[in-house]
DNA sequence: ACTGTCCGAGGAAGCGCTTCCTTGATGAAG
DNA sequence: CTTCATCAAGGAAGCGCTTCCTCGGACAGT
């Protein structure tokens, strides 16, 4: 860890002239000032927060407060639903969740600095479509960090993770359309890049194959509603004599559903779907979903416990959970 | 400020007697630690976090690292789209954001320990129609805290507060359905304790009220999409001669609209609606709805610069806020 | 040339807590 | 009765930073 002083000896000035330096002072020459810059910025100084704390009698925190109820209604997104998740693990410590943003246009290098600078004892990162360069960024701090969602970068790395049981909620979906009587079954995936998209079509394609049924009706998308309709269409018009289809989210779900109706297919009875997450967005759609179930609270709980876990034995091995998935059954097979 | 010193000496100890009684170290007499926990207890002790952090090298807090377009994607309810303006606006002070959970079933005393314990600078709260307790309950603290919505307890009291122009805003939806030569004008409101709710009716009843139009065919809902269906009927019931309506939110309108097709009539050929909030489901809606709309990122934005404010001066009048509504015209009218 | 100002810089204290090290007291062992 | 271990408790240092106070030197005014 590098202090004030290093930075002050590095300059050659005192630690009181240093600190003026750092916080912008008037009473310092530019000179001298200008050296205290280049030191720290050579050294990588990072100012405790604590220690300012302390002195200053300030903390440059501020608190928003979240009533449980505030979070509770969130439950139309993958994201919220493993926020409130964590929120209530968090509460039953006593440590303090500080959330950090990471901006679209940040650069990585600043963002770590940033991350640094917070002086938090470890971090979370909840992985969607668009966050998946975090995990190989964060794997250049050694700051423990568990992922909910499996990073791609995990099989080769110590990267810590909690995820449900990817593949076997595709072998779920795939076996509830063919029980269905389905055979001419597509998938609408999410990014391949990301490990759950992965996953999911791994348990898919094994459960179809085990039934010798064609296992490449396969249309990549995003995981959002556009993204959906546009790859059902795709899926439509390469295979149209396609009779069910699994998509990964309930939110592409939703834009599929759209499409079929638009082309004149009946859900379930031209067409089974079963979808994923268990969002209400499966109950409020018409028909409501058959979805594959995940445990998003508990993934965002046992998030917080882990990172605890690590943070209190540094070294030990990667922590990596899976969570069993499970089938809510409703009216789209 | 109590320190550690302080309770020390009430106990007639040394400060680390103090210290080793109040972390649960076994290697202090059972009569002491006692007599120490009283202490504490009776002048209300609360460890420095820093100076705890500052001693141990430990800080007791961990990071959520949230993208940006992970908060992006939560345009779906007021909550979110306000937390999206406040975290953005966060990042761009050093400042850090920590989220402190109120549990439901949460004691009034103990939540208040929490926050004192927490020595954060500040305290926000994002006002829903289940939290309306936060207010009379914070003003018993002295932090600065700044409320997203008007309070009710503001008419008599110090409070801070940024809004939105509900008043103008009820006007707005009124003179918008008059417009459209409505004039059996119903309203179903919010919970009628809150402050947005009063704001949002009076604007509406000045409106109709200056047209000679019937303005006390109101229903009192609680701003999510189920009351909002019920209230629809118990409107219908009562004025089966609509043929105008204000819904005070979006997801009260989704019900609502429900309602109306339910018992055949259709909007806006029979029935013209006006709703609240511009989010998402404005958009997704059939038909899609003329709303309010309401600058909730902004709201949220001004909400932490007005929180700086009053941490920066301290004892100044408090800070209200009045951010302006607008009309966005879809279909519902 | 002498005193008075002003400015930049450093010494040192101190923020509130934890913890190493030491000390005194007590009881067991020789 | 002395010696040792054992245990509870306190003294004091120190975590990393800010800031009050002091001081030396440069400069201007007389």
């Amino acid at each position: 860890m590098v202090t004030l002083d290093d930075v002050a000896r590095e300059a050659g000035v005192s630690r009181t002239t240093a600190s003026r330096a750092i916080n912008g002072k008037l009473t310092v020459h530019p000179e001298r000032s200008a050296a205290v810059q280049r030191a720290a910025e050579k050294l990588g100084f990072r100012p405790n927060p604590a220690a300012r704390s302390l002195a200053r009698g300030r903390h440059d925190s501020v608190a928003l407060i979240v009533s449980e109820t505030n979070i509770e209604g969130m439950t139309n997104s993958f994201f919220a639903m493993a926020l409130h998740g964590a929120i209530r693990e968090i509460a039953k410590t006593d440590q303090q969740l500080v959330m950090l943003l990471r901006a679209n246009d940040e650069s990585d290098e600043k963002f770590l600095r940033f991350l640094e600078a917070s002086h938090v004892d470890g971090a979370m990162v909840i992985l969607e479509s668009h966050n998946t360069e975090l995990p190989g960024l964060l794997e250049k701090t050694d700051l423990p960090v568990v992922f909910l969602g499996r990073p791609i970068e995990s099989v080769d790395s110590a990267l810590s993770y909690i995820d449900s049981d990817n593949v076997g909620g595709g072998r779920l979906a795939a076996e509830t359309l063919i029980a269905a009587g389905r055979h001419r079954i597509g998938i609408i995936t999410g990014p391949i890049g990301m490990g759950v998209s992965q996953d999911r079509l791994r348990g898919f394609q094994m459960a179809l194959d085990a039934h010798g049924l064609d296992s490449t009706l396969v249309a990549e998308s995003d995981f959002l509603t556009a993204g959906g309709a546009e790859a059902m269409g795709r899926l439509l018009d390469l295979y149209p004599d396609l009779d069910g289809v699994f998509v990964m989210s309930d939110l592409m779900a939703a834009g599929a559903v759209g499409t079929l109706k638009a082309r004149g297919r009946r859900v379930p009875e031209d067409i089974s779907l079963v979808s994923f997450d268990d969002t209400v967005i499966a109950t409020t759609l018409e028909p409501r979903l058959t979805t594959v179930r995940q445990p998003l609270e508990e993934l965002g709980a046992r998030m917080v416990t882990a990172l605890a876990e690590l943070i209190a034995a540094p070294g030990e091995a990667p922590i990596r959970d899976t969570l069993p998935t499970s089938l809510v059954r409703r009216d789209s097979v």
